[in-house]
DNA sequence: CGCTTAATTGAACATACTCAAAATTTGTGG
DNA sequence: CCACAAATTTTGAGTATGTTCAATTAAGCG
């Protein structure tokens, strides 16, 4: 079915799809990173999700059958495979197990947006910054030196996934360095202490 | 309590089942109101969600294989139905409708709390108290007079739904009442202007 | 009533934001 | 490959917004 749709490239930067449209099918990510944010008031950027090789975007939309509800964008030049939503209902119908599963992953997915509710508003900013390393350290793995984030972001990025001002990410990521949790490589961040960072992010799971 | 499956009561003040429980079943709101909270750091209440008549329980848990991810509290006599597992899947297995009709559910619980997310993370305590007393009115809806929000919550648990010190939301709704979009008698809040709590609470949608 | 819980008020304090400016890095065209 | 422009990072200082703590008043309940 997706035969020449895997020649969909999108450049770093491009947007795959925007918060508020109507989206007509699913989009599979070949290669690439991609973050999900969402616009708040003045313009302020909440990122929401990321997406790496093998996620699917857009089936809550499609599902629910409602507008996207953050803006896709690509962190760098991404392949992605678009499947129409006439072809992906067609296989759903006939095929229950997907549909438990896609229910499986809706739960998943609401389960940690709740968590992420509690964590960003009763958590101190160096707790907040803490768990956003390691959900990119989860999300996005480390190089081979088994220590390097393997994603490039800027302060204001991993400040909007936390929710805090630029400023005071890079003030905070200044004393994460101090205290010997991580250390930094030009924009590249390395763990140096897992067990550290997992202790200061307060994580209870 | 009743002995009969089908009419469990539940106190107010009791609760329905335990964050990080696991669910063997379903359960079906007859009659009272319901609150969904999870405990933070120190014992930090954040209220996640209500339930009222005709409102399912526990689906998530149940669905998605996991242990409830937030506590259950009658927040006046219930009567709760239960609906145990087995039966619940079976009719889902046979019914692909509902199904479809349950990731919907799932699809809208989870824009609602990424949509809160925002909320909470880049508004101001005025505009998120506001945004709880229209959250309380679209749920529990109003009495015959039109004005007044039929639920009764303490002040701390309306600051737990926006995520605001207790003494914060009592200085916040007085402010509120002074501007004359509400106002108090005894326990309950009537709604006075509602376009003005609107606006205040910023609402986009 | 008497007791417990909840609401209220005041004041000190802390945390993180904002604003402004400088330093550094990155990107681009010649 | 360099020079310039743009974007990002960094630093400092002042400030706002809410939190916390303590004490008082009011309300609910047995």
């Amino acid at each position: 079915m997706g035969e020449d749709k895997r020649n969909n490239l999108f450049k770093k930067g491009q947007v795959i799809f925007y918060e508020g449209n109507r989206g007509h099918g699913l989009f599979c990510i070949y290669s690439g990173q991609v973050k999900l944010h969402k616009l708040g008031e003045d313009a302020r950027e909440q990122i929401v999700r990321f997406a790496v090789k093998g996620d699917v975007l857009g089936y809550r939309s499609l599902l629910g059958n409602e507008p996207y509800s953050a803006t896709a964008t690509a962190l760098e030049d991404c392949a992605v495979c678009y499947i129409p939503r006439e072809k992906f209902l067609e296989v759903l119908e006939t095929n229950p197990d997907l549909s438990l599963r896609a229910i499986k992953l809706l739960s998943h997915d609401l389960k940690d947006s709740e968590e992420r509710l509690i964590n960003i508003t009763q958590k101190k900013v160096i707790e907040r910054i803490s768990e956003a390393l390691l959900i990119l350290r989860n999300k996005f793995g480390l190089q081979e030196d088994g220590k390097t984030i393997n994603v490039v972001l800027t302060r204001r990025e991993i400040g909007n996934i936390a929710s805090v001002s630029t400023e005071t990410t890079i003030r905070t990521i200044a004393e994460l360095v101090k205290l010997g949790a991580i250390s930094l490589r030009r924009k590249r961040i390395e763990i140096n202490d897992e067990g550290q960072l997992i202790g200061l992010a307060k994580v209870v799971d």
